[in-house]
This record gives C-alpha cells, structure tokens and sequence, in this order.
DNA sequence: GAGGTAAATTTATCTCCTATATAAAGACCG
DNA sequence: CGGTCTTTATATAGGAGATAAATTTACCTC
C-alpha cells in the first residue's frame, strides 16, 4: 500500500484530480456540470472546488449575470480552471540543440527558446551552463519567474526507465545528471523521459492521434525511434529501452537504423552519380555532397521522376519498418514525426499500399504536423500530468510568489 | 450494494484485496502481521479480517495454544486463508488437445484432465460439446460441484483483446464463442486470454520469472509466439496483437515464425538425407520422415556430433529471434515454453553466447520448466487474480453450497 | 496470586462522501 | 409588487471507513 498518503485521503486526492481534469481547458464550469462529468453528489463537487479555489487552482468568476441564454433558478457558482495559476518547463535535449518551453496550465506556450548544443564532446559545466541559461532565458521571455514552475521535464534521446534513470550505456549520460542538475537550483521536481515517449504524448495530445490509446509515434530524423503507448500507458520495458529500433538492421529490406532523411538524401545524391536527368542537378548547384533530403522533397513535389523514384524508394523501405514494428506491437495509429515529417507525408500513400505485405493488422499511418517541437511539447503534457495528479500536494498556493492570473 | 461502486466503498475493496493476497500461501496469520504487511492500523485488520470470515474467504483458527514457540501476552486471534473455499476453472484450447484444471484458492490443482481436440474442422455443436464434456470430467475427478466454481478463464492460440473479445481474423474462432458457451450453462464469470499471455503469467507465478515484472515468455512449439509483461503488466495492443511475431518472416537468419520443434526435426531429416554418419539413421529406424525433434535432443545429449550441429544451428537462429524482441521489447528475462522446453534448455548457453551479437541490451534467458501444463496454470492464476481483485462482490459465502473447507 | 506483556477491544475522533431538507436568487406572471 | 417556479447553494444529519489512544483481556513467568 502507499505509505505516503494514508488510504483515508486516497478518495479525495483522486477525486481532486479527476475534477481538475475534468476542468481543465472547459472553460467556465458549474457545481451541475461537474457533478455529470464526475458522478459525484453536489456537495462534494462544491467542496472540493472550494478547496481548489483554495489551493489557487480555480478562479471563482464574480459577476454571475452573464447568463447568455434564458437563465432559471438560483444563479450557478461559476468556476474556471485559472490557466496563468502557475507554470510547467519542458525541455528537449537533442544530439545538436536544446529547446525549452515554458507553458501555462492550459499548456498554453508561453515562450520557447533553442539554443545548438552539441550532445558529445561538451564539457560538463559547459552543459550544465547551457541548461541554465536556456531555462533563464525561456523564463524571462515568457514573463514568469522561476517561482511559479511547478514541475519540469526532459526528454532525452537516450532509454529512460519508468522511475526516470537514464540508462548509462552511452558513456555521455554517465557525466550528465540532468536531473539532479536542472533541479538543484530551483528545487523544482524533474521528470526524466525518453524523447520518442514525449513525442508520442504530445501527438495524442495535440496531435493526430488524438482519443488515441494504442499508438506508435516514430521519430524519423537522424535516426529511427519509437514510442510506444499501450492501453493509454507508455512502455518502457526494463531498464528503459522499449520502443528501440536496433533489431531492424537484421530485417530484409531495411538494414539500419538510420531516418527518413538520411536516405532520401543518400539516394538522391546516388541518383545523381549515376548521371540520370533530373532537376536535382540543379537544386544541389552541381555539387552532389550538398544535396539534402528537403531538395528531393521539393523536386518529387514539383514532378521529378528521379526524385519520386528515391521517394519511392524510401516508402518502400519505411513500409517494412512500419510493418515489422506494427506485427509485433498492434497499434491502432502510427505517426511519423520528427524533422521531415511534414515532407513525409508525401511518403503515406505508397506506405499504406505497402504495408498488407507486412502485416495482418496495418495500423493507420499519419504525418505528424507538430514539427519540430514536438519533444518539448510532450515534455510540457507530461509535466502537466504528474502536477494535475499531485494537485493537492503541488499546488499554486504553495509558491512563493503567484503567476499570472486571470483578470 | 449499488451496481457502480461510490468512491466511498472503493478504499475498503482496495485494502480487503491487498489484505487477501497478503494472505495467500501465507500460513497462519495474526493481526500484527497483517498490520505490518499491509500498513493499515490494527482496528483495521481485524475489522477486514472479520469481514473476510464473514465472506468465507478465511478460517479464524479456534485453538491458540498451537503456540510452539514461548508466547508472552494476550494470545493472537489466528487467520487462515481457506483454500478450499472455493475453486477456479482454467482451460487451455489448443491446436490438438484441449486441457482443464480445477485449483482450489491457493492455486492447487485439484484436478488436471486432457482431452483431443480438433480445433479446426470441428463442428460447433461437437466444440461445445468437448468443452461441456472436459469441465463436468475434471469437476468430478478433483470431487467439486459446479457451484463452487467463482471464474473461468480460457487460454486460446488467437489474438485477445484487454477486453477479452478474440481477434476473429481467422475463420475458426468466428463460430465458437467461448466465453459464451462456457458461462451460460453454469452462470460462470468467464475471462479469455492469449495463450501466451497466460504462459506469461504462469512463469511469474510458478516458473522461472518469479518476482520478474519485464518478461517476456515465448511458446517455441509449433509457431513461435510470445507474451509480453511490462513493469507487471501484459500487453495487448488494439485488438490483441501484442506479442505477435509474424515480422520474423523478414529477419535475416530466421524467415519464418515455426518453432523449435519444428526446425530441430527439419534440419535433422536434412542432416539424414545429406547421408553423413550420425546416431539418427537409427533412432529413426532408417526412415527419415519419422525422426522427431525428441530424437534429435537425445541424439544430441548422447554426444552425436551431427545431432549437436542441428542443435547449434537452431540455437543461432533463436538468438535472432530473441535478439530481435529483446532490443524492442527490452525485458529482463525471456523464458522458452511450449512442448519441447525442458529439451530447449539445451539450446541457451549458445543463445546466450550469440545473443549479444544482435541486442546491446541482452537479458537472461531461461527454459521453461512447467511444462505443457503451462497455459492451463496461467489460465488458473488469471482466474486467481479476478477472484482476489473482487473478493467483496465475488466470494465464497455467495456460492450455493460451499466447496470443501479445511477442516 | 502478582507482575509483565502482547494483543484485542473499546472509545472517541477524523475524513470524506451522500442524502435530505432548507434557503437563496433570480425569472416569470398576474 | 407580491406570488410562484425553477435551479442552485447551503446546512444538517448520518454513514462508511480509517486512525489513535485508552482499556481490557488472556496468557506467561515467577
């Protein structure tokens, strides 16, 4: 059993919990409205918004005349969950840059910086340096001070178990103690996860996948990863390395790990030394070496035939990724995201044709739209779930000095 | 009480549940035990144990002077969890044969009967009738009423979802309604599982996973497939997939999803036909057809060189497979089950040799040792764990007529 | 029988939810 | 303008369930 909280007030902290999301992003609520989404009696709903009012979650809206539509009765109390009551950080620590968001309750970003961070081969106080500046500077920007954070979370590429260690096969992390790190100056509470995991909480989040609850989201960049979300619950497996994609350099017709981008790049640049006519030559200024993926993108969008064909290609190859990871795990959805994912969607059509060749279960496959950010976007959605679960122990009234509030 | 449990009542199901399975195979308990296993105040426990009592899921022991040891002060009140307060039905409905086990509480079986069964090409009315047939036979041999019976759950070679509806994918499992079937005649609670899956269980509750929560168990008979459990839990996917390894056709070295067995006899009948001089070409009577994969494992373990070379080459191959679900699945322990386990133990100190050649995160590997039991002691546990997480609905005392209780 | 001890039991109190009755705050109507 | 109607808030009482402290019980040892 929980030691902690004494099982007298386990019901009120997960009813808490339950009202708060229930709340969040609703807009102006009443006492009758959360009895129907809670089930529980009037008198508790009221007295647990009074208690959240309390704790500086809630803002209770004075003027209760702005009854739009016929109104009868006695006036409702009018609650509404207060977005500005306090401030979550996510953070992506990537292999060539940082990105940091700082975002309100509703998950509203309030700020987002980046800075290039080179991963290996950095000093440690260097890294430690950057960190800080990256979050005084997304802090400032945002307008909010270090007090007002309730928690923050960091999505690295690397596995990360379920209680948050970084595995320390990579000599890197092993010298790197984000968490102790980031939290010693503040005090505030750091969550630890993997970057594929953030992405995939963000894609259901924000993203397509959306009411999603069996979901793989693939990191397409640099090189391949995934998150996996089983029955609503992401997988870390033991030490943190579910969701790793190393077994596919032993599956026909894929070889490697290696992304979306790396071999529309190399095939294309392949194209262009075997001569053929293509608008590549142009694009890349005779200089083969400097043709990137974006290039053949943009020549395939534009009807190149050689272009298509390394497109082609790449689908083909994605399908078999796809498909092994999806036989094997049977999601609903699987989006890809990273870098070049808005450029892959062009990629979808011919992987869906191809997938029944993989698997008995193709899932759906989408592009994500969440570009770039999507790590520090899941970053702040995991952080806001761990503070929304701690509601009544982590709260906005225990800050030193308040956020911003509603008018 | 209501049909939906107010939250008021949902901390006394939680704690008399944990208190439960505190109690189970623990002896003779005391008050202060309970307190210190579970965390909860004296009044408490004995308030629950009381309850439990009254629910026939325990025996207070009348004589309190069994005390061997030197006893000071007032004289504990002694509890027992009854295991024979009630039974459990597991069945597993294989390819060939269809198995069910009668357990008592403790997870004792009771009775274990086995009958043929072809699950294909069988016509409904006979399917229901086997399974009538098997469960009235293995009631009566382990001399239980029906009425005793608090749940059933039924291992099947099919997809299952958490919800426990079959993947009707293939044909077969579209006219044979189990769960239906099974429950109407006797008004049993009735839950379906993967046959893997059930294994899964089965080596955590009794095998060589015990107190291991990142698992993976694979049934190596005629068609590989595999359980998952991560961090306690298994895993099903969208519509019960999880697990599935069908993406083996496209990894290098393994090309398909048959098992040990089947290879092991494959490639020794090979071996025959390739005319070298080996213990086979009598074991099989000089008629290479017949030479099953047991003979193999005996020609091996009798020192016939060709015999081990089969053997060696079939354990390369499973490293690929384990490999392969290893790195994205990353459990700590895989556990070989099915038919030919106690002979694949032969295979793992070669697995384990190759295995990192294919995973940077190699877990232990370990031979089954529950034998072709094993899907029916899943099927036990998973009907144990329904009962125990219910036992203030579902009890004893609810029963028509009592089972056997100690004496 | 006296004294010691560990456990059960009793009693009071606390938390949290629910049900019911009552009060309140308007809208509508005559 | 007062009366009725509707909807909601609030007050009151109570029950389930947990805890802590005081008390009692049963047994041991001397």
């Amino acid at each position: 059993m929980t030691q902690t909280a004494p099982s007298t007030q386990l019901v009120r902290r997960v009813n808490a919990s339950a009202m708060l999301k229930a709340m969040r992003g609703a807009g102006i609520v009443t006492g009758t409205d959360l009895m129907a989404a809670t089930g529980l009696s009037r008198a508790t709903v009221i007295s647990i918004c009074d208690e959240l009012v309390r704790l500086g979650w809630l803002r209770e809206l004075e003027n209760q005349r702005i009854a739009e539509e016929y109104l009868k009765g006695r006036p409702a109390r009018r609650f509404v969950f207060d977005d500005g009551a306090a401030t979550v950080l996510g953070i992506d620590i990537g292999a060539n840059k940082i990105t940091a968001i700082v975002a309100d309750m509703a998950g509203k970003a309030l700020s987002r910086v980046t800075m290039p961070f080179r991963a290996y081969n950095l000093p440690a106080a260097e890294r430690a340096d950057v960190l800080d500046r990256i979050t005084a500077e997304a802090l400032e920007k945002a307008a909010v001070s270090a007090d007002s954070v309730l928690a923050v979370s960091v999505g690295v590429a690397a596995p990360v178990s379920r209680e948050g260690d970084v595995l320390t096969v990579q000599e890197f992390w092993k010298s790197f103690d984000v968490r102790r790190l980031v939290s010693e100056r503040h005090g505030w509470h750091v969550l630890l996860e993997n970057d594929a995991n953030l992405a995939t909480l963000a894609e259901r989040w924000r993203g397509m996948a959306q009411g999603v609850d069996n979901l793989v989201v693939m990191l397409t960049g640099d090189r391949l990863g995934a998150g996996i979300l089983e029955s609503g619950r992401l997988l870390h497996g033991q030490l943190g390395g579910f969701g790793e994609l190393g077994y596919l350099g032993n599956v026909e017709g894929v070889g490697d790990t290696l992304g979306i981008a790396h071999y529309v790049a190399l095939w294309g640049q392949e194209a262009l030394a075997s001569g053929v006519k293509t608008q590549l030559h142009e694009l890349c200024g005779g200089a083969p070496a400097s043709l990137t993926a974006e290039m053949v993108f943009a020549a395939a969008g534009d009807g190149d035939h050689v272009a298509q064909g390394v497109l082609n290609r790449v689908a083909h190859r994605m399908a078999r990724v796809i498909g092994s990871v999806s036989t094997l795990v049977n999601p609903e959805l699987v989006v890809l995201a990273g870098g070049v994912a808005a450029s892959a969607r062009a990629l979808i059509p011919v992987i869906e044709q191809e997938l029944p060749k993989y698997t008995f279960t193709p899932p759906r496959v989408e592009a994500s739209s969440l570009g770039d950010g999507i790590v520090s976007i899941g970053a702040i959605r995991l952080a806001l779930d761990y503070v929304e679960e701690h509601a009544l122990d982590l709260h906005p009234a225990s800050l030193p000095k308040p956020a911003r509030s509603l008018s």
